[in-house]
DNA sequence: ATATGATAATGGTTAAACCATTCTAAAGGA
DNA sequence: TCCTTTAGAATGGTTTAACCATTATCATAT
């Protein structure tokens, strides 16, 4: 399958070619590409110079290094965390606030949802229902339920984002929650009376998918984001961190 | 600034500790670290260690390295570049589908442009209005002036976001353009036609940013991209390369 | 002045050895 | 028989010291 290491730079080479077999299909996720110190006979490299060439790999994400007997380099299955990654580079390098995070989570999750309610079938609204019984469940569990709670919220905006059916913006999203994630915490308060509003926002938003109203739909998921965001905002300004996310 | 490495991996403790130093701003754009055999010692490490340390760093783009007498490693303006390749690999992985890119790619615009019309001042109106006759000039010159005229109308495009002013909308369409491009050349008739219709959508989208009209000044861009991308996957399809972008 | 070549600093690569982690299986005891 | 412990082996992680390749700089010759 790999041909010896040629070109300037060798660790390169090597990376350029277990890329490709990778993208390819040739080394499927899972599979265990062979020991260091067989793949360096294979590319004709030092240890040193293909250990480069795997660091790289892994920080593509392409691959795995697990150590041990039974360890070694595993072809992983491509995740959205190193977009997520490096996009989190570039927010904090540029001090992105969190307006324009939440500005952003807006207008994709608006599109997601008019999408979604275009391309939803009779078993998607009841996925999206059954979502919306769950809450009602961890809702009555009071302060107890609340993480559960908004754990249901995302997967009831991930949701949607599986019905609109387009995997960039289901990578996009998942991307954005893998961020904002951590400020939910930081920024929420724990109040009943907050769940309670999000649930109504959440009943409202499954009666317009499911009577098809994309641009209610779409209105309604705006607002909900829009609200959750100011709400994060001004307890951030609160706590004097409204400025960066990038503490 | 930097302290002896410790903790399981050596090398990512190294990488640790030079990324908070750039991104805290204790390593500045431009500045260059000291050389591999000084690095080694100030994190008392081998250097291969270190160099695998470098390596990642390099992959996150947080520096470049260049060789001979003055090279070394130098900290990076962070560019989307690495948020581009991620995602790129994440497409090529997943096998996207030209639809999906160019949906994502007419969401995003929109909501671009109806922000840049809330935003926009007199001399963001007047920059427009100069592409715009960079445009016609452009247009003018027919056959030759094809490329300046696609290069002009992503100026177009990428000055929307910045009037929008949203870093990440900014970020994540020069990603997009960064892919997009390259199916431009080879599904794009290099017909004059194409190029008139698209300045008449220009001249009727700045119109609208005049005045003020953001909902229709997103419905407009949304169809321009619509309309191309449409135009590129029928040519897509004549050439049997319909279903992926991942060749 | 200009071209040429030597020099030195830097990253790129190699080699061999040893350390650290972790699964496996043998050994021992209940 | 079954469970626990321990020794071994395979794998990645790290170190060291040397040499190669690239390139800016500066002295030298023309």
């Amino acid at each position: 399958m790999f041909r010896e290491a040629k070109q300037g730079k060798i660790f390169q080479d090597v990376v350029e070619q277990v890329q490709e077999a990778i993208l390819e299909g040739k080394l499927k996720p899972g599979s265990k590409l062979p020991a260091e110190r067989e793949l360096k006979d294979i590319f004709s490299a030092s240890r040193g110079t293909l250990r480069e060439a795997l660091r790289v790999l892994e920080q593509k994400g392409l691959i795995t290094i697990k150590t041990g007997v039974n360890g070694g380099a595993f072809v992983k299955a491509l995740t959205t965390h190193e977009v997520s990654e490096s996009l989190d580079l570039l927010i904090r390098y540029q001090r992105v606030s969190l307006r324009d995070l939440a500005e952003f989570r807006e207008g994709m999750e608006g599109i997601v949802a008019g999408l979604a309610v275009e391309r939803a079938k009779k078993e998607d609204v009841q996925s999206l229902k059954k979502l919306l019984a769950d809450a009602k469940n961890h809702l009555e569990e009071g302060y107890a339920g609340w993480d559960a709670f908004i754990r249901v919220d995302n997967q009831f905006h991930m949701a949607l984002a599986h019905i609109a059916n387009n995997p960039i913006y289901k990578s996009v999203l998942r991307m954005i929650y893998n961020h904002i994630h951590r400020y939910f915490d930081r920024f929420l308060p724990r109040e009943k009376e907050l769940l309670r509003e999000n649930y109504q926002d959440l009943c409202e938003i499954v009666e317009a998918v499911e009577k098809g109203q994309a641009a209610k739909t779409q209105l309604l998921v705006q607002n909900h984001v829009y609200r959750f965001n100011r709400l994060m905002e001004k307890n951030a300004q609160q706590m004097g961190e409204a400025k960066s996310l990038s503490t």
